[in-house]
DNA sequence: TGAAATGTTGGGGCG
DNA sequence: ACGCCCCAACATTTC
């Protein structure tokens, strides 16, 4: 550290999921407030909430345009690897910060870490200044009349739309990030191995996807100009491209709510958008506010049920009915497309994966924490609050979810939002030469050589893994046993 | 942000 | 012309 640099002068900024310039609270007041600033990455491969495969290929792509994006302002991104609150710990006394800032995380372990991290800095003599980032509405500011929290949808967006964003204006990306003079060492990304290599599952994820702040912007910018109009109407249709898929962009906060919010009432504002059709829109991030919500209040959401009841509920332990879900081998093509969707691109439509997830808990009967941990894994979008309360939603146990019986069946949902099929013959060529009329229910051909699907378990296409009629009834006495109690 | 079973209605074919 | 049956089409109830 040179003489001349007092720690009032240094600012660590700790960045986890904000990886952004534009709009980032803890940065812009870093850069406003101190004359260098270290901006610091830290990967911990065993957290609790340490990525999962998809989620590690976004990190690295992200990590590199960040990193870019800060050294064009003068600054240096630091990474290192570790546990966060020990590794600030320490960078913080390799360059004498004096000032330590970040934007706030709502996860149990991460709210942990940061109250944690701020006593310790605070016994060595340091401050500690925390943001919000993430969320339209801190989880503790929205209340119901009573003075409690919301644990239904419907009113708490009206009373976020009532109270509106907490940030009402754009907060700059800063114009300079001066790094110190002897900057702190940083690791090199590829060491860190975060990309798949053999085999390479992520060959086709660059084709759907540009992690980054720019990529998030771009993508925007094309839903707002194109699909926005029509996503009342066909945000449901897998086939479509009518849905903004900016969640991963969301969940490493390569951009935030606010900035979705401010430019989508932009454009109400300026009648280029029809108000109807873009409140939808909002309302979809307010599901994400929503989770938040949920979690903050009730932390341990992602291992136990909001309803008690579901404790007892009578889960099948079936590893190889579970295996045939993940790879997308059940023989219901919704179901199997969408799996294969999330296999080869990272991501799958939001109606599959209501779909998927019934068929999973109600057909398959299997526990939704199995569910919900290949999704952590395999998508690019997981979100600790996200993930979990749409999982409690599907499987009936959440705070405002869908009651048990209301049980999907997946080919009504397929001929009701993949109308042609088209969804099914991009993720599941085996059937891509069937019409509209078979392709969603296929039936086996009825002689030898008759179609070659192998509907009976042969090699291209298998015969459904369940009756769905015995299985929803299955499901519907598995219900009688916990709604007894 | 269901689906299936059951109930109701009304038009048309038919003796 | 009339009653009867069938069955869409829609509504309601149940899970």
């Amino acid at each position: 550290m040179p003489e001349n640099t007092a720690p009032e002068d240094i600012a660590v900024v700790w960045l986890r999921h904000d990886l952004r310039l534009a709009d980032n609270p803890a940065l812009a007041a870093a850069c406003a407030q101190r004359r260098f600033v270290v901006p610091v990455y830290v990967w911990d491969e065993h957290g609790p909430f340490a990525k999962g495969g998809a989620g590690k290929w976004w990190l690295h792509h992200s990590l590199t345009a960040l990193s870019r994006d800060i050294a064009g302002r003068g600054g240096k991104l630091i990474l290192r690897r570790g546990r966060g609150l020990e590794r600030i710990l320490q960078i913080v006394s390799e360059v004498g910060a004096g000032h330590v800032y970040w934007n706030r995380r709502y996860d149990p372990d991460g709210i942990a870490e940061d109250t944690d991290l701020k006593s310790r800095l605070k016994e060595q003599g340091r401050r500690a200044t925390s943001f919000n980032a993430s969320l339209l509405r801190e989880p503790w500011e929205l209340e119901t009349k009573t003075g409690g929290f919301f644990k239904v949808f419907t009113p708490f967006w009206k009373t976020l739309q009532g109270a509106g964003p907490a940030r009402p204006d754009e907060e700059d990306a800063p114009q300079r990030i001066a790094a110190p003079a002897h900057a702190p060492d940083s690791d090199d990304i590829e060491s860190w191995r975060l990309l798949p290599t053999r085999p390479n599952w992520a060959a086709e994820f660059a084709d759907h996807w540009s992690p980054g702040e720019r990529g998030a912007e771009a993508r925007l910018d094309a839903f707002l100009d194109t699909a926005v109009d029509g996503y009342p109407d066909d945000r449901n249709r897998p086939d479509l491209p009518a849905t903004s898929r900016l969640s991963p962009y969301l969940a490493f906060g390569e951009i935030g709510p606010h900035q979705v919010w401010r430019r989508t009432m932009a454009r109400i504002e300026a009648q280029d958008a029809p108000a109807d059709a873009a409140m939808k829109f909002l309302s979809e991030i307010a599901w994400r506010e929503f989770s938040y919500n949920l979690l903050y209040h009730y932390p341990d959401m992602g291992a136990a049920p909001i309803k008690p009841a579901f404790d007892a509920f009578p889960w099948r332990d079936d590893d190889d009915a579970f295996e045939r879900w993940t790879k997308g081998e059940t023989g219901v093509p919704i179901v199997d497309a969408g799996m294969r969707q999330l296999w080869r691109t990272g991501w799958m439509h939001n109606r599959v994966r209501m779909i998927v997830a019934s068929f999973l808990t109600k057909n398959l009967l299997i526990d939704w924490r199995r569910g919900e941990r290949w999704f952590w894994d395999t998508l690019v979008d997981a979100d600790p609050a996200n993930n979990v309360a749409s999982w409690q939603w599907v499987a009936g146990s959440g705070a405002d979810a869908a009651p048990y019986f209301r049980i999907f069946n997946p080919i009504t949902q397929s001929e009701k939002f993949d109308p042609n099929g088209d969804y099914i013959r991009t993720y599941v060529p085996a059937l891509s030469q069937l019409p509209a009329k078979e392709i969603h229910a296929p039936k086996a051909p009825d002689g030898p050589g008759a179609g070659g699907l192998g509907l009976d378990g042969g090699p291209d296409y298998p015969a459904p893994m369940v009756d769905l009629k015995e299985t929803r009834a299955r499901a519907l006495s598995a219900y009688d046993v916990i709604k007894a109690s």
